[in-house]
DNA sequence: AAGGTGACTGTCA
DNA sequence: CTGACAGCCACCT
């Protein structure tokens, strides 16, 4: 696995409880910040195999961009769980709910 | 091995 | 505000 990948992986498991980041924040805290779609293709298939935080990351818009509806759902629905809101048409506010980190800590 | 693809993003009209 | 466009790049087939 590479190197970004790896690292992916634990930033984004250190994304706080509570609070979201984007896909773009994260490619570039792994150093890759044009990659924010690998950074999504990486949820999809290693949320599960390593348990990762998959719901709390959104899209720079502040918006839940997954493609699949279901999961969608629940992606919302856990992040109100974590008292993040999320609107009717999945809308985060990313002034309050969005992750700060000016630079990722190994 | 070569080519396609996407849970993206910033820019422009 | 909305929508279209074109870079972008690791991963999958």
């Amino acid at each position: 696995m590479s190197e970004f990948t790896s690292k992916t992986i634990k930033i984004i498991k250190a994304i706080p409880e509570g609070r979201v980041a984007t896909y773009g924040q994260i490619a570039g805290l792994a150093g890759h910040p044009r990659a924010p779609r690998q950074v999504a293709g990486m949820l999809k298939r290693y949320s599960e195999k390593y348990n990762l935080p998959w719901h709390r990351v959104i899209s720079s818009k502040g918006i839940v961009s997954i493609k699949d509806p279901l999961a969608k759902l629940e992606q919302a629905e856990r992040l109100r769980e974590e008292g993040v809101e999320v609107s009717t048409s999945f809308e985060v506010d990313l002034k309050r709910f969005g992750w700060k980190v000016d630079r990722f800590d190994a």
